[in-house]
DNA sequence: TATCCGTGGAG
DNA sequence: TCTCCAAGGAT
């Protein structure tokens, strides 16, 4: 295995000099900011956080200011980002931390891994970003990043396993975890990207198992790729677009439109409903969640 | 564990 | 154009 103390020094100096410039990192960066930031970039990428994490903040500067909002507010201010139901869950999360932790985020990793939407990779990027926690901070990017540094693969497995989880627990520093977490994150996100990876400009690229095995191509079953067009999800989004921009219950005939298959329009609408990010009244109207 | 859940930019 | 995939989570 590779010494850790070859990949600690280059990747932290590496970020010194290359970290963006992004609020949620801002010295004045409250636990709240962090965590919204942290559900928002839930697949997906900066760029498109950035705005809506802006506005979010101004609206909403505390997780009792989002909490005393209907959800739908929370729904309707997620704009395009995807995913509408962390929107919800966000919200959700927002009431919890309210009304369980006295408005305050909890900085215990395992009582934040109880928080509505809030996984694993999550818990522990809070738990080390807002409060400096010792924890291995998984995600995508790491996981490539070692993947490759040390195993030799072109990518991680499909799943985190439980070897890479130990791997990232060793190649922890006793001190100063949190930036090195994000400092190989950063990494990953800006130079050792998953199409194309900029290994000239590389800090560990002296030392990358993959680099120096050839950089082999990924072998095994192909990853499985998201189709979208026409599917519930595309629908879905159509569906959910108009009860977003409309600003009191939109008739059923306004969602109509947006979908020819009427079959898969109304699984569609069903599904938004069953998972709560919209709202039938009785006169057969709809819109977004109002509890 | 495999599948579902949005959206849009890059190559 | 089309494929890939981006700071995952819940079931």
């Amino acid at each position: 295995m590779v010494e850790p103390n070859l990949l600690h020094a280059p990747i932290l100096e590496w970020y010194a000099d290359n970290a963006r410039d992004l609020p949620w990192r801002a010295s004045d960066a409250t636990p709240w900011g962090v965590l919204v930031s942290e559900i928002m970039l839930q697949q997906t990428p900066v760029i498109r956080v950035l705005p809506i994490w802006a506005d979010w903040m101004r609206r909403w500067p505390t997780p009792k200011a989002l909490a005393a909002e209907p959800p739908g507010e929370a729904v309707r201010h997620w704009g395009r980002l995807g995913y509408p139901r962390r929107a919800l869950r966000l919200h959700a999360c927002a009431q919890a931390i309210t009304d369980d932790h006295g408005g305050e985020v909890p900085d215990d990793h395992a009582t934040l891994l109880a928080l509505p939407g809030i996984g694993e990779y999550t818990a522990a990027a809070v738990a080390s970003f807002a409060f400096g926690g010792r924890h291995a901070v998984l995600d995508t990017n790491v996981r490539r990043v070692f993947a490759r540094a040390v195993r030799a693969e072109e990518y991680p497995p499909t799943s985190t396993s439980a070897v890479e989880r130990r791997l990232a627990e060793a190649l922890l520093p006793a001190l100063g975890a949190a930036r090195w977490g994000v400092a190989v994150m950063e990494l990953g996100a800006l130079v050792c990207t998953a199409r194309a990876p900029r290994c000239a400009d590389c800090p560990i690229s002296g030392v990358c198992a993959w680099r120096l095995a050839g950089k082999p191509p990924h072998t095994g079953p192909a990853r499985k790729g998201q189709t979208y067009a026409g599917t519930d999800r595309q629908c879905r989004g159509r569906l959910l677009a108009v009860l977003r921009e409309a600003h009191g219950p939109v008739p059923k005939a306004a969602l109509d439109v947006v979908w020819d298959d009427a079959v898969q329009r109304e699984r569609a609408l069903d599904g938004l409903i069953a998972d709560g990010l919209a709202e039938v009244l009785p006169d057969d109207t709809y819109r977004l969640p109002q509890s």
